[in-house]
DNA sequence: AATGAATGAGTTTTCATTCAT
DNA sequence: AATGAATGAAAACTCATTCAT
């Protein structure tokens, strides 16, 4: 990221790295086309240059503040306060059903980040998003424990890993094709479609069978 | 797949399906090179799309028979049987290690199907894996309630889902850097490396608390 | 360059290095498009980027072919043989002008190697081209000095270094608008245009002030 | 060259033609970046274009500007005066050396100028270095016959176009790899490096083997 | 007058697919 | 059936020049 673009109006970089979220999200890193997510965010292609170095730097750049905006609006958002555990993790759910939304195509890049060939990315990007993750997953634990609402008995490092693979595999239903299917085998194994209510609720069901 | 592919010898059709798994595997659908698959195979670019009507095809077709392979000599292999449940896991996760090696690569592309990128393929290729997972992984659990390994309460499509998830992240683990990564940070946040055997250690000890 | 650059008929490899001599020599390297050398040849832009890595290498190819041909068809023609010095020296000053025409314009690359722009290339080109000139006039001085059409109190190398130097003019001056310009002004102020008999006749004049 | 940019103070109009030169000889024409000069001279990209229609306008300014410094602070300067020619000629590549320093670079563009591809440039630029040198080098064999440091019988333009020739290669030598190496090929065959005072001397010995 | 952000045509290079032999 | 050379449509990126402020 360059400075110029820290100058621009905070609508105009919204719109570029919603317009870059979207398109990566879309397509992949590698089926992302450059010149489509200038058209989408209103900009030439030469001005997305003067923004970011190349393509790479703008990937980095777009992940990096979704991972802040999730952090600030989603998980943040909810962690204290004296909600129980099940309806933290309720809204938390919520939230990210939320800030899929409205052109905020951050989250969806994150799904990407597993396969192989994103594993260039994967040493700087990964670290960012999953000690996120585990701080809050482990603190929702600790608090739960100390609330008497889970027992202390249960490893928190295990439990908190087996949350974040739930919470992801909910995240991941939302975008990909895959992950939602899977979601149907399991659990809706007659009809097509799932509706995110339901996945929520299944969701939440799994974690409460992990944390029982 | 075409005609004259069927017509091959078995050791041509496995050279060429282990070359383009290898390919698949190292860099993704996408950035994966059919003129590498094909010098890789040892014939001529020309011979592949006689053999195949295009890339995504012979991607179609590699994953297939990948995970008829990986049926037949990893999931049904271990499944019947008197051993216990976690040594039935144990051989299981040993299966997936081994299979990975040897250019038998296909292992691997399945975890690039989470992408979202990759939509056009899931909803071809999604069941036909998730349909095998799902029902070794629920037969399993039907075996150990009988076997009173596992308690009959506990709820039989959520235990495998669970599991499932968890043998997948294993497997992610094996080959992308980032859900390597994401092992380390919850089970080995010091040191940097972490074993295959001590993985396969924490997923069963996983899939043990899930059960309990 | 590359293998499938060699196995092409003599005609093909001499079309694009003639294209690619045509191109590079009247645009230079940095201004030389691909696609035109490309079209010139009559090939596809596909097509030379297997025949040769780069734009880099392509160019480096059509200066060591340019050279060799040079050596071959111009200097080592007329290096031996009883002819006096000055008879071999004209004979050499119309072998350039014959080689420059016809679409052998390897040449006039030569003469872009002086700019600064061009050091990256110098390295590699610089030796081959200025061996093949300093052993040619070398040799040619100290064939004149045992045939007594030379003096022997002349310094051999600073003798050659002078001759190189006026040949390279008389060359530069067949391509390069400025080196003709700089001929006229000197030696026919009045007038424009010089003529190629008129620039050699002053050529092997200056060489013969060198050596008288 | 616009208005605008006579009405500027002096330095101002020095910093920008002192930044063009630099850039221009350190990349060539056409790998000159217009930003970069702009940012060495601490102008803006807007102003420079008020100053200059473009890039070749400024380009031939530069050259104009340097060539008339050149004539004043290296040329002139060293023309009267009772000095030996060869003590004068000893200056005159002295103050090229100095001049090619401290961010003058101007002389380095004027080696760019035989290439092919600065053909549109030669017909304005080269009458004015040429006629300045040739203008210089005329006058000192002429003072050199009167005060019998020179043979008469010499040729004047003859011996000022072999003078003019080997200043050059000098002059060359200084900026360009490719004319550093032909000096040490045929005069420091052994070692790497070629020093400035040696250079200097052979020029000097090599322009009193044309005048014996 | 001056700024510097914005433009968009133009360039090199890649690669799935075709086709003459 | 098999080859492997050839194709040409993209795609990322650059940069001289313009223009709103």
């Amino acid at each position: 990221m360059q400075d110029t673009f820290k100058k621009l109006s905070r609508e105009k970089r919204e719109k570029i790295i919603s317009a870059a979220a979207k398109v990566f999200a879309e397509n992949g890193y590698y089926q992302a086309n450059v010149a489509e997510i200038c058209k989408e965010a209103g900009i030439s292609n030469g001005a997305l240059y003067k923004y970011f170095k190349d393509k790479k730097s703008l990937y980095i750049s777009t992940f990096d503040i979704g991972t802040n905006a999730l952090r600030k609006h989603v998980f943040e958002k909810y962690l204290g306060g004296t909600d129980s555990i099940y309806v933290k993790l309720h809204k938390l759910l919520k939230g990210i059903v939320r800030f899929g939304k409205k052109d905020r195509r951050e989250i969806a890049i994150y799904f990407e980040l597993g396969s192989k060939s994103m594993n260039t990315f994967a040493t700087v990007l990964s670290t960012k998003i999953e000690g996120m993750a585990m701080e809050y997953y482990t603190n929702l634990i600790e608090q739960g424990k100390q609330n008497n609402e889970i027992d202390k008995s249960i490893n928190t490092e295990m439990a908190a890993y087996l949350i974040d693979n739930n919470i992801n595999m909910f995240g991941f239903s939302l975008y990909s094709a895959h992950y939602n299917k899977r979601f149907s085998n399991y659990f809706q194994p007659k009809s097509k479609k799932i509706s995110i209510e339901k996945k929520i609720q299944i969701t939440l069901d799994l974690i409460k069978m992990i944390l029982r």
